[in-house]
DNA sequence: GATATTCCGAGTGGAATAGTAGGGTATAGA
DNA sequence: TCTATACCCTACTATTCCACTCGGAATATC
């Protein structure tokens, strides 16, 4: 029960992106190196998160990619969502393809599958990139580098 | 990110015990025929509930396996934690081995995961076998069957 | 001592994860 | 127009994890 690093990833590489929102695009590239990490695999995120429209692209030199739209406006929910699908803490309950159990009826656990659905999907539909950002501005204050 | 099975079948094991509180011991044969489950599976399970002391068991005829305790007193997350381990959204923290990634310090993320640990936590450490029971008590007022 | 049950460890097929690899396509700048 | 730089797309693969199954030993009841 645990989030892939797609997700992990994912909400990183997101990050990157917000901090580079004034500046234009940034290639999967530079964002690899910042983070230390895979660009081929970095890549086919993207392609998901473009799919999600939560970014744009560009091609050609000077190209790469920038948050769609302001990072006040995309939460770290969305990015999750894009990229691993809608939260079901049980596979019975909350998601898209939901498989009906034939006992769902009367089923005393499918209350609580729903209820940390929700609980999991309030925290992460709260936090934006702009918190994020505003969190790392904070926390350099009185520190070194 | 997902409950595996031993979870989800393991809170719905665990109700069946806790309806069959007041009679003693319960047999796997006879809660793998109620949950329509594969009793070879449910053993296994069973084998980590009595390491972690949520179930007592008794050998040979007549024997098998009964809450160690009042199910007012037995959570959902101990069920759930017993087979799957502590909560942890995202594997770099909350949980037990806790790998240790060399950005902690300052990762903008951690605190999002921590955030999230602890709200799914909340939500099954808040609703007892007991609970469950009384549930299904007033789901019957009404009901046919 | 026959039978019912828990106990225990090993094995297994399939699916998902976490990537790699390699070629194609658009575009900025020389 | 050429070339380097980037995105785009599809396929492949090694490893791990899941969801079991199986066989047999220990133990308690009647």
């Amino acid at each position: 029960m645990r989030l892939s690093t797609k997700g992990r990833y994912g909400v990183m590489a997101m990050y990157q992106l917000a901090l580079n929102y004034e500046n234009g695009t940034i290639s999967i590239k530079d964002i690899a190196q910042k983070m230390d990490y895979s660009d081929a695999y970095l890549e086919q995120m993207f392609a998901t998160l473009k799919k999600e429209r939560l970014v744009t692209s560009h091609r050609g030199p000077k190209g790469g990619y920038r948050l769609s739209k302001d990072p006040d406006k995309i939460t770290v929910g969305d990015v999750i969502r894009a990229l691993e699908g809608p939260i079901e803490f049980s596979s019975c309950v909350g998601g898209s393809e939901n498989y009906n159990c034939d006992k769902s009826g009367f089923c005393v656990t499918k209350d609580i599958w729903e209820q940390v659905n929700d609980s999991i999907n309030q925290v992460i539909d709260n936090i934006t990139l702009g918190d994020l950002l505003n969190k790392n501005k904070n926390s350099k204050i009185g520190q070194r580098s």
